[in-house]
This record gives C-alpha cells, sequence and structure tokens, in this order.
DNA sequence: TTTTTTTATGTAATCTTTTGCTGTTTTTGG
DNA sequence: CCAAAAACAGCAAAAGATTACATAAAAAAA
C-alpha cells in the first residue's frame, strides 16, 4: 500500500498543496510545519511519484538513448560518459536496444510519440535525411552521436582523417602496396574511412589497386566480426607479390587478421580502427576515437536544448588519434603490452 | 504542440473513452469507428502518453536496474541478457548507476520510493541483512544478481566453486605452494574465492601459508584494478622460494600480473576469474561466469513476479566453469589466440 | 492601533489516460 | 415480431501529483 501525498496531507493536518510546497521547496512554508510533513514522510515511507510527478509538470526528468549494439566497447564508453553527466544533473537514464531485425526507424518513431523522455540522444543510428527530418515534427530535443543531421546536435568524429592518418602513417614509411581490410561497403562509417584511405593513396600519388581491397564473407553486424577480419586477411594473404602493409576497419576485424597472419606465418604491419581495451593487451596499432568525450559532449548539448529550446544545433567533430603500439611495426607480432 | 486523447476523440467525433479503448485493445469498438481512430491517430502523430497512461494504469511497463560499475564486461553481458528478455516482453529498461561516493543504500531507497519501475534488478549491490530487509517494505518486486537475500529472488554463481576448482587444478598438478593474489578482503566475492582457496588447500591437506596471499595497495574499485595485480604480483614475485602456481581474483588483475612478470622475466602459472573478452585474447586460463544465463534468469523471474507478486522467492545459483588456456601451463606466456 | 506588506495555507483546475457503469443500438433466436 | 443477449459508445470518477489564485494570519510600518 503505497503512500501518496494525500495520506501525508492527512496525517500532518495539512493540504495537499502544502505537501507538494514542501517537497518542491517552492513558495512558502513554515518552518514547523515543513519539519511536521518531512518526518511523517519519512516515517511513511512517502515521495512523489515520478510517474504523477511527470504527468503535472509535463516534464520527465529522463533522457533516452537508442543504441543499435549493446555489447562492444565503444557503447560502454559513451554509456558511462552520458550517465556521469546525467546523474549530476538529477536525470534518469533510459536505454533502448533498436533491435537489429524489424524497422529501426519504426522502433525510433515509436518511442518520440510515448514521450517517454525529456529528451533523446542516438547512437550510431544511421537514417537517411528523410528519415532524420521525420523526427523533427516531434519538435524534441535530440541529440546525435556518430552521425550527423543539420536540424539537430551531433557529436561525430571524422572518420576520412582517422583512416587517412592510419594509411598516410604507412605511405611515410616508403609503403606503396598498402592493402585495406574494409566491412559492409554499405555502412557508413565504413564509406568514410575508405575515403581517407583512397586520400591518402591519392595525396601521395598512389594508384589506387582495388584488388588490395578486401572484406570478409560474414556480414553480420556490418562485418565488424573477427570471423569476417579473419577470412579478409585469409584473401590478402593470397595477393602476391604480399602487400607491405594493411590498415583495417575494426580492433575487433584485426584480432581475426592477427589470427590469420599467424596460422599462415607469415606477418605485415597492421594499423585498426577503435582503440578498444584489447588493443592495447594485444599491441594493436589503431586509431583511437574519443568516445568519452562524445558522450559528454552529446549530453551537455541535450541538457542545454532541453532548458533552451531554441539554441541552433551544434556539430562537434572530433578529431581522432593515431596510437602506434606494435603491429604496425616489422615483425612485431607477439609482444604484447608495448 | 503533441496531440492528445482529446484531439483524436475530437477529430474522429468519439468519447475519449473509446480511442482509448481502441489503443488498448479492450472492450468493444465498431471497426468502422476503430479504423477512424487509428487512421486520423497516425495522420496526426498521436499515441498515448507513457506518464499518463502509467498514473491511470498504476503500471509502468518499466524496470529498473541499479549497478554499481558500468564500465566492465561483466555488467555488459548481463545488461544484453537483460535488454533481450525485456524488449521481447515490451519493457523499458532504466539503468541507475549507483554511485560510489555517497551511500549506495540510500540511492537505491530512493528510487524505490518514486516508484519508477513495476521491479527492479540489484546487480553486485552487496547490502547487511537488515538493509535488505528494510527494502521489502516497498512490497515491490525485486532480482538480486550477484549476491542473495532469502526474500527476494536472487541469481548468483558460486564463488567459493570457482576458486576451488581453480586452485584443485594446480593441486592436481602437484604443486603445493600456490599464491593467492586477492582484493579487497571486505568485498564479498573476495572473501568468498578466498574460501574456495582454502578449502581446496585443506582438503589436500596442504597447509594454509599466509605469506602466499597477497594483495595490491590501490583499493580502488574494491581492488580489482591492472594496477593493483600490478603491485600484488610484485610482491608474490619477492617470495623466495617463488611460489609454484597463482590464482587470481579476476581478469584485469591477472593483466597487471602478467606485465609484472614480464617485468621480472619469470612466470609462474596463473589462473584468473571472470572470462572477460580480454581473457580469450591475452590466453589466460580462467573462470567462467555465465553472466547471460543469469541476466535471463533474473529478469524472467522478476517478470513472473511481476504477473503474480505471491511466488516465493526463488534462490539459484550457477556453477562456474574453468576455462583452461596457455596462462596456467608452464613457460606458456605470450602465446596469445591459444 | 490601524494599515500595509509579507507569509502561510487552502481551493480547485490541470496534466492525460484508464475503466466501471450505464444506456442505447443492434443482432440473434424463438 | 418481440424478448433477450450482445455490441457499442458515452459519462464521469479515478490515478497522484503541480500550481495559479484567493484568502487568512502574522509581521512590519505608519
Amino acid at each position: 500500500m503505497p503512500k501518496t501525498i494525500y495520506d501525508i496531507a492527512q496525517a500532518a493536518g495539512v493540504s495537499i498543496a502544502t505537501v507538494s510546497r514542501v517537497f518542491n521547496n517552492k513558495g512558502q512554508v513554515k518552518k514547523s510545519t515543513r519539519d511536521k510533513v518531512l518526518t511523517l514522510a519519512d516515517e511513511m515511507g512517502y515521495h512523489p511519484q515520478v510517474f504523477a510527478q511527470g504527468l503535472a509538470r509535463k516534464k520527465k526528468n529522463s533522457i533516452m538513448m537508442f543504441v543499435p549494439i549493446m555489447s562492444n566497447h565503444f557503447f560502454m564508453e559513451i554509456l558511462g560518459a552520458i550517465q556521469d553527466k546525467l546523474s549530476a544533473k538529477n536525470f534518469e537514464l533510459n536505454i533502448v536496444h533498436v533491435m537489429a531485425n524489424g524497422d529501426a526507424f519504426d522502433q525510433v518513431e515509436y518511442q518520440l510519440k510515448r514521450q517517454w523522455a525529456d529528451g533523446y540522444i542516438f547512437v550510431s543510428l544511421h537514417f537517411s535525411n528523410s528519415q532524420w527530418k521525420s523526427f523533427e515534427r516531434f519538435d524534441v530535443p535530440i541529440s546525435v552521436i556518430d552521425d550527423s543531421y543539420h536540424g539537430f546536435d551531433s557529436v561525430a568524429v571524422d572518420n576520412v582523417e582517422g583512416s587517412f592518418l592510419a594509411t598516410n602513417y604507412f605511405i611515410r614509411k616508403g609503403y606503396t602496396r598498402i592493402a585495406n581490410l574494409t566491412a559492409a561497403p554499405t555502412a557508413i562509417p565504413v564509406k568514410e574511412r575508405l575515403k581517407g584511405y583512397e586520400k591518402a593513396l591519392e595525396k601521395a600519388s598512389i594508384p589506387l589497386d582495388k584488388t588490395l581491397i578486401k572484406r570478409g564473407d560474414d556480414m553480420s553486424r556490418d562485418g565488424f566480426t573477427e570471423k569476417s577480419g579473419y577470412e579478409a586477411m585469409k584473401k590478402i594473404l593470397d595477393i602476391k607479390p604480399l602487400p607491405e602493409a594493411c590498415i583495417c576497419a575494426s580492433d575487433i576485424k584485426a584480432i581475426g587478421a592477427l589470427k590469420a597472419m599467424e596460422e599462415k606465418g607469415v606477418s605485415i604491419p597492421l594499423i585498426s580502427y577503435d582503440n578498444l581495451t584489447i588493443a592495447k593487451y594485444v599491441g594493436l596499432s589503431t586509431v583511437h576515437q574519443p568516445m568519452y568525450e562524445m558522450g559528454t559532449r552529446a549530453t551537455e548539448s541535450l541538457l542545454a536544448r532541453i532548458e533552451k529550446p531554441t539554441l541552433s544545433p551544434s556539430k562537434t567533430i572530433y578529431n581522432p588519434e593515431l596510437i602506434i603500439r606494435s603491429s604496425s611495426e616489422l615483425m612485431s607480432l607477439y609482444q604484447p603490452f608495448k
């Protein structure tokens, strides 16, 4: 039998308005009354119900986050950042796992309609321009991470640049035959990373050799799997003569790729992407994305917009950072912890 | 200007009761009326508001999860499991990060008072018996993971057994001087794992040598850090003669321990605990806990109790599994992917 | 002491839905 | 064709808060 504001009001011999004022620190309440209400509430275990408050105030103090994948480190970092910011501001976080089956658009739209939250964060969700546009009609604060749309606040990392950095690192070492172990060509980050690779080659006047670009057959998770990395690297190792170096679309794929190299007893310098925790332990040279910062920034702009909805949308682009460990160096395998 | 049930009712020329019935598939509504309402609602972008529904129905279709640490794999797996089960049943998930600063008890109690959810899942949160008991007064469905209390449904893994398995593995190899790299002695899982170690020694009639039990100085996160693993292993390597083998309280700590061994150029067989993703890549022998299953089970029993609050509390204990990779074998370091 | 101002509290409308009850239609069966 | 049953839809009372407005009491100013 949960207590309501009426129970407390009755017990304290005051009206519900007074009880409400006490809990909201609003208006004037005599100290003695206030104390009585608070004591009673504590004894009876009362606190205003969120759902009733949400309805009456038209404000829920809750934000909702959409993510397509929960089991990766990229998401974890962002989640941590969002949580940290949110709990400092006394907001609750609702996580919705957008399932691969079923239309992502529909799932998101459904939640927006229901008005669960005061604001929404989209993580790694990619929509067409017209789809993004249609979210505008809900007229609700939205921040997007890892994609962008001019109508909403967005935070992303420059994928072209990241891949450019990696490729360029090899070019400066004098390599010209640089393989590219890539993923699903339909995925936006994949396209961008491919572009960075091409750009670096072009800048160095190295002709693009499409036979050096390989992907695995496993296309689950847009090809971001260990298995597909393994498959792709096998194809790369069949190229004759062997490429001098290789850039790779993700750390996870790189793990598979390393395995393939080990099996063949060959090793070519490799740089991957993401800088997951594993990367450090395996000694993977990789492109780091400031995920925690991205999460923080996205949450900040969301909260700011909740306060002041007229702010004009901001677009933040972070620069990736190349982290050199052992995997990019010659004969470097099997030296973890460097 | 979000639409309400009144707008739709007016537009369709019916009462709000009818609109409500349409959306709830409850009571009788003529097909033509139903279609009209649905079409109009779709056009006008209407859907019942969760907060108003929650209030009217006294049911929120939402569960809340409390976690002390978000950035580890243990949590991730469980989160994934909970999400999968929940979205199948159309429940929303709310995650509350219980902060280390401030009293965990207070933070949880606060949320329970506010009645955010229909049910609550506690992950890796340890309370005294009287504290657990005091949660009972909210009379709300609760499932606890990684701890247990007789009043609530609980799912845990047998920590004593896990540590016993690991220790026993070494004993059967003929080792008698087995070191124990442990963590904060106040933490419950740590105590239990210590007990399993002692139990295995006792069973084999090996006298307990307390000088073989070491912990690091870094006690953040209850000592479950790479740093504290590194520190503790340094102490172990100072023991003369060197222990023959070592069991370790977590994979994370083991990573630090491996580093310490590498620095000294020594290697003793090691088994750790958790089976995080990294374990596989680094070749760590470790004790696996079926986290996904635990998450699933906890969610199932929670949902069952929401349906039928009178069910008597269940306590599920999973058995851990020893996974042997290379780190437990002699001269085994630096052979990843095995 | 009277008037004015400030403080303290209550009344009642509001937020958006759900749902029990009631009354009217429509359908069914004899 | 009529009575009984079933289908359909509306009214109004919840659900548990917040808050604008009004008013009574207390404090300050005159």
